[in-house]
Parts: structure tokens; C-alpha cells; sequence
DNA sequence: GCCATGGCTAGTA
DNA sequence: GCCATGGCTAGTA
């Protein structure tokens, strides 16, 4: 077996990404060095022990989608909203532009 | 075997 | 819309 995805360095990574910017699945997957394993992002998301710091919230799909939230999606696009994303449907016309560059985050 | 994804095809309008 | 992917859980034998 090959070497696993840690769930605490997916949190570690979360942690970073400041109010008003968001990440991908897939962002986080490559940023790890797990190329595919977005959906397993996902699923360690889900997991989330400590919603309240770790902001999982400003995870989104690769897409441009707003994806899935643990508290649902409505809850999801509020917090968002919140802080400063806009809103088409599920969509996210600023999403290009909102997006985290993971390897500059400190 | 399920799923909080993503990349790629086929082929509609 | 299909299906590979990776981590997890249920629950068979």
C-alpha cells in the first residue's frame, strides 16, 4: 500500500485560506501530492472534527460549483456570502478570481 | 459499496 | 453522462 492522506494536513491547509477566498477539492489533492484524490477530500471534509476553526466552507468544485457542505449547501452558500462571494444559482461568477493560490499561502 | 470530485467523451441544437 | 479514484463503513463468512 502507498502512502495515505492525512486528514490533520488537510485541516492544516484549511486553516490558511483567509475570509473571502476559496479552494478546490482538487487543489488541495495536488497540493498533497495525491493528484487524484479529490473525491477522498471530500470525504475527509465531511469529517470535519471542529467545524468552527477549520473552515471547510471555502472548499468548492473545480467547476465553479458551490459542492457539498456537511450542513448543507444552503448553509454553505450563506457563510460564503458572508464573507464577500457572489452567487448565481450554484454558481460562483467570481470563482477565478476568489481562488486561493495554495503554494503562496502562509 | 458508498461518496462534499474531476476529467473526458459523445454528440444535441 | 460516464467512470476512475481513494478513504471509509457495514457487515459476510
Amino acid at each position: 500500500m502507498h502512502k495515505q492522506l492525512k486528514a490533520s494536513d488537510v485541516y492544516d491547509i484549511l486553516v490558511r485560506i483567509p475570509e473571502g477566498k476559496i479552494t478546490t477539492y482538487g487543489d488541495i489533492a495536488r497540493l498533497l501530492g495525491h493528484p487524484r484524490a479529490s473525491r477522498a477530500i471530500g470525504r475527509i471534509l465531511n469529517n470535519n472534527p471542529n467545524p468552527i476553526v477549520v473552515p471547510c466552507h471555502r472548499v468548492v468544485m473545480s467547476n465553479g460549483k458551490i459542492g457539498g457542505y456537511a450542513f448543507g449547501k444552503a448553509r454553505k452558500k450563506e457563510l460564503l456570502k458572508k464573507e464577500g462571494l457572489r452567487f448565481r444559482g450554484d454558481e460562483m461568477p467570481d470563482f477565478a478570481e476568489c481562488r486561493a493560490n495554495l503554494a503562496k499561502l502562509r
